[in-house]
DNA sequence: TTTGATAAGTATCATTTCGATACCAGCTAT
DNA sequence: ATAGCTGGTATCGAAATGATACTTATCAAA
């Protein structure tokens, strides 16, 4: 293990941060948990993300040897994405992140609630 | 417990992943994990982050009740933030994130030349 | 038969966000 | 007098993003 540091802009730490710690990265990280899906099918499920980044989002993912691209000869061409065994690790965190957001979710807007009163 | 939704963009558990899944936010709830750190000490550590950037995404933070924001009338005035429980239980889980990309660096990093050869 | 839909993207352009810089107050140290 | 500290905000160009159109080829419905 070397010198690693996040805090470092160009750590190569904090570069794979930058990719992970993402709001897309974790959405298309939980879907697939559940086993390969395929590229729009991917779009419709993540409201609100636009091709381009969809596209971008898992070229990241794959570089970095969390996601598996495959695609199959039939006409139109389908391409289906799945999770490395390294991406279904770090599911497993992110997983927890997601699950937190939706536990949490109360107590949040209650303090977001407290914090919009309070600043008015 | 109503019916929440991550991948629906307007649902509230959906507006605060935004929030969390988020590099900065990482790096922030991390550093505060250890206590109290006041604004520059935080510009400071963050490597690359600017002044309005975090002063951004501190307010969100401390909007959804994950951090304290705290005033001292000294000269010049000195503010301090800090985790709230909220905030102390979430970073738990956002550490597994940062400690896995400490942790799996050597194997993305190998995943990113295979990748960036067979490209090539 | 001529739309229309599907698939997985890419190309283009407008809008939004971002980063770098300057600036503010009021005090302190050189 | 000049520079530095604090925690920001204001401004502006640069970079990322979102919406839309387009691509290829095949099948289904009107």
């Amino acid at each position: 293990m070397r010198n690693y540091d996040v805090y470092s802009q160009v750590c190569p730490t904090r570069l794979l941060l930058d990719n992970i710690a993402d709001k897309w990265a974790a959405l298309i990280v939980w879907r697939l948990a559940d086993g390969p899906v395929r590229f729009n099918e991917l779009k419709r499920t993540i409201d609100g993300i636009s091709q381009k980044v969809l596209s971008q989002a898992l070229k990241r993912l794959e570089r970095d040897g969390l996601v598996n691209r495959q695609a199959f000869a039939t006409v139109p061409v389908t391409v289906e994405y799945s999770l490395t065994p390294l991406g279904r690790d770090l599911g497993k965190h992110m997983s927890l992140i997601t699950n937190w957001a939706m536990d949490n979710i109360e107590e949040v807007l209650a303090a977001q609630a407290d914090y919009d009163t309070r600043a008015a």
